[in-house]
DNA sequence: GACACTTTGTATATCCATTATACAAAGTTT
DNA sequence: AAACTTTGTATAATGGATATACAAAGTGTC
C-alpha cells in the first residue's frame, strides 16, 4: 500500500519547497518566496507563518525597499538544535557538534588504539555526552547523531564487518541509541564522506558524484540524483576489491589483484617499508623534501588510483570524481599521474563531463556526512520531495 | 522553480496509483482498488470513472460475490494504443509492434550491412511504416517508438558514436520524429535490455539490477530503484572498457587491459579464428557436439566475465545481474566458470545477496525495453509518483 | 421463502489545502 | 501632495479527498 495523495501532502510538499529555499537563500522576503517558488503569496504566508511557530524560521527585520512596502525579512533559524557527527575511524574517534547548517561549534579528537566493541562505545558515548553539554540551549536540542564507520553497515545500523576495527555483528545503531536517547544513524564512512561533501562541500552544486575514501583501504560514496546509491543491502561502494589486475597480488579479501592493493595508503606503506620508512607522514615529509624515492613511490600510487578512477568514469560517467581521506595529503604529487591514467584509459565522452578534485572539507567530509544524517532525519518526518 | 503541490497533483497522483494497480492486478473491482490503494471507495470511483472516459480502462462485467453484491470487474486496456519497439544492431534491425502491456503483435526483422545513416535511417522508417499498417485500429493509434542502437547516446537522443555502425553525431531522434510523425525516444542497446527485463522479463520485481549486454563489446543497463542510471550525460555503462588487466591486451578505445578484450562475443571469435572457426554460430554447433577447443574457448570467456560480474558486485551491490545479447546463447558452458569467478571474487555480504542469471526475454530484451521506453513516455504526461 | 447480514458502488456533505481577489499598510517617485 | 509600488493579510472561491448515508444486489440461515 503505497503513500497516496491529499492535502496534507499537498502541505508537506510545499512546506518543504519554502524551507529549503529560505535555507538556501535567506535572508529572504515572503514576496521573494513567492516569485522563487511560484507558490502564491497567501500560501508561503501561511507555511511560514507555521515555521515560525515551529522555530525553524525567524524574521530579523526590514530589508530595503524597490519602490514600495519594506519587506520583512527572514532567515533559517540554523540553532534551534544541534547535530552530532563521529567519525568512527581506526585509530582515532573524530566527533563535532554542529548547528542544522553543518557549522561546526564544537569538536573533539582522540586516539583510539582498536578495541573491543564495548570499548569503543564507552568513548564514543563520552564524547558525544561532552559535545553534549557544551551545546547551547536551544529549542530542539540535539535532534540526533550520525556515526561515520570504517566498515560494511548494513540497513539496520549493523557493523557487520569492520576487519580494521576487529569488529563482527555489532548491533551499533541500537546499542547507541539505547545510551544516547536520541535518533543515531550508521554509515560507512565513504557514503558519510560523500555525503559531507555533497552537502557542504565541493560537491555543493553536483547531481552523480562519486566520493573515494583511499585510506587503509578504498571504499566509495557514489551518488546518483544527490542521493547515495546503497544498493541492494547498504553495501555498494566496495570498490577497492574490485579487480584491476587478473593474476594480481593477493587480497584479505580472497581476490587477486584488488584495486586498493595498488592504490591504496597501505599498499604505499607496504613499499615504503622496504625503504625504511614505517608512518604515512615521514613518507609525506620525505616528498615534501623533494625525495625522489617517496615521490617516485606516490606517482606509482597516483597512476593505479587513476586506473580505477577511469573505470569510475566509464562505468558512472559522474561530473565529478571526489578523493578524500589521507590520500588527499598527497594531492600534489597524485595530480598528474591520475589525471594521464585517465586520459589514457577513460572514454572521450564521459571523461570530458568528469572532474576530478580532492575532498574540499579535507578529513571532515566524513564526520560532517555523518552529522548532516543526523540533521536531514531530523527533518525527513515533514518533509516530501517530488 | 520547481514543481509545488496543489490538488491537481493530488489527483495525478492517486489517479497514477489506480492505473498502475490495475494494469498489475486486473481484472480488479473498485472495492478491491479502495483495499489496496488506501484510497477512499468514492475517491477511487471518481478516478476509475475518468481512466474509462479516456479508454485506458473498461468494464468486463461481473465478478465473483464474497456474500454481498457482486463487483464489476475492472480491466486494462491494453489495446487502447500500440508502441514500436527497434533494435537497431549492427548486422540487423529488429522491430516490434506492442500493445500497451508490452505483448508483441508484429515483428519484422532484416538484415543490415552497416552503412550511412540515410539508408539505415530509410530502412527503420519503412519498417516502423510496415509495422504501424498492420496495427489494429484503436482509441490512441501508435504512440510513439523507441529505439535501441549500439552505441553511445546522449540526452538529446544524439548517436555521439557507433563504431560498428560507422556513425558519428547522427542526430536520430530528431530526423525519425520528424519523418514518423509520433514521439520517438532514443536508447543505448544496452539500456533499452535492462528496461525490457525490468518491465518483462526477469527483472520485473526487482529493484537494483545491472544488465549485461555482452556482444560485439560489452554495455550495462544499470538500475538503481527501478530507474535507469544515466549518469551525467547519459553515457554510463561503459563498462566493458573497465580494465581488468593493467597492462593488458589493447583496446580500440585507446586503454589496454578492457574487460571487453577478455569477455565478449568478438574476444572469443578472436580466439576461435585461430582454431579455423570463423562465426559464433559454428562455435556453438562445436560446443553442442562437446568438441573440447571450443568448450575451453567458452570455459574461459566465463571466466572473464565473472572477474566484471564480480567488480560489478562488489561496486553496486545489485540484487540481479542479468547476461544478455548474444552471449546469452552460451549460457550452458559460461554459467558455472561465471560463478567460480564471482564466488572467488566478490566479498561475502555482496555476493550473498547477487543472483546471477541470463536474459530472459532472449534477444528481443532490447526491442521490447525500446518499445517500453515509448509506452511510458506516453502515459508520463499525466504520471507523478512520489 | 423471509429475514438478517454483506458487499459494492454512488450521492451528498464536510474538510482543508491552494488560488483569486480585495485591501490596508508602508514605501518611492515626480 | 498625489500617484504609483510593493508587501503582506484577510476573505471568498475552487477542487480535490474523506466521511456518511444509502440504494442495489448479493449470500446464508432458519
Amino acid at each position: 500500500m503505497q503513500t497516496t495523495g491529499d492535502q496534507h501532502l499537498v502541505k508537506k510538499i510545499n512546506k518543504t519547497i519554502v524551507l529549503d529555499t529560505i535555507i538556501k537563500h535567506s535572508p529572504l522576503s515572503r514576496a521573494q518566496l513567492s516569485d522563487m517558488t511560484g507558490l502564491h503569496k497567501g500560501t508561503v504566508s501561511t507555511l511560514v507563518n507555521e515555521l515560525i511557530d515551529e522555530k525553524l524560521v525567524y524574521e530579523i527585520g526590514l530589508g530595503r525597499s524597490s519602490g514600495g512596502r519594506k519587506p520583512v525579512m527572514l532567515v533559517f533559524h540554523k540553532t534551534a538544535g544541534y547535530a552530532v557527527g563521529v567519525d568512527l575511524g581506526v585509530r582515532y574517534i573524530l566527533a563535532v557538534l554542529t548547528d542544522l547548517e553543518g557549522r561546526i561549534v564544537g569538536e573533539l579528537q582522540l586516539d583510539l588504539e582498536g578495541g573491543e566493541p564495548e570499548g569503543v562505545l564507552k568513548l564514543v558515548e563520552e564524547a558525544v555526552h561532552s559535545l553534549k553539554a557544551g551545546a547551547p540551549p536551544s529549542p530542539y536540542g540535539i535532534v540526533g547523531a550520525g556515526i561515520g564507520v570504517a566498515g560494511i553497515v548494513d540497513d539496520n545500523g549493523i557493523v557487520l564487518l569492520a576487519p580494521n576495527l576487529g569488529w563482527e555483528n555489532v548491533e551499533l545503531q541500537r546499542l547507541l541509541q539505547e545510551k544516547l536517547g536520541f535518533p543515531v544513524a550508521i554509515d560507512n564512512e565513504a557514503n558519510a564522506g560523500a555525503l559531507g561533501e555533497l552537502q557542504y562541500g565541493a560537491a555543493r552544486e553536483a547531481s552523480d558524484i562519486v566520493y573515494l575514501s583511499v585510506g587503509t583501504g578504498i571504499g566509495a560514496g557514489i551518488v546518483i540524483g544527490r542521493q547515495l546509491m546503497k544498493g541492494s543491502g547498504g553495501f555498494s561502494g566496495e570498490i577497492g576489491h574490485t579487480t584491476i589486475e587478473t593474476n594480481g597480488k593477493k587480497c584479505r579479501c580472497g581476490n587477486k589483484g584488488c584495486w586498493e592493493q595498488y592504490a591504496s595508503e597501505s599498499s604505499v606503506m607496504e613499499k615504503a617499508r622496504t625503504l625504511g620508512i614505517g608512518k604515512f607522514d615521514e613518507l609525506i615529509a620525505l616528498a615534501r623534501r623533494e625525495s625522489p624515492e617517496a615521490v617516485r613511490l606516490f606517482h606509482e600510487v597516483g597512476e593505479s588510483l587513476g586506473i580505477g578512477i577511469a573505470n569510475i568514469v566509464n562505468t558512472f560517467n559522474p561530473e565529478l570524481i571526489l578523493i578524500g581521506n589521507q590520500m588527499t595529503r598527497a594531492e600534489q604529487w597524485i595530480r598528474n599521474p591520475i589525471e594521464r591514467a585517465v586520459a589514457h584509459r577513460s572514454l572521450p565522452y564521459s571523461r570530458q563531463q568528469a572532474q576530478i578534485r580532492f575532498a574540499s572539507l579535507d578529513t571532515h567530509s566524513a564526520v560532517l556526512g555523518a552529522a548532516h544524517h543526523a540533521i536531514s532525519a531530523f527533518f525527513s518526518k515533514d518533509r516530501v520531495t517530488l
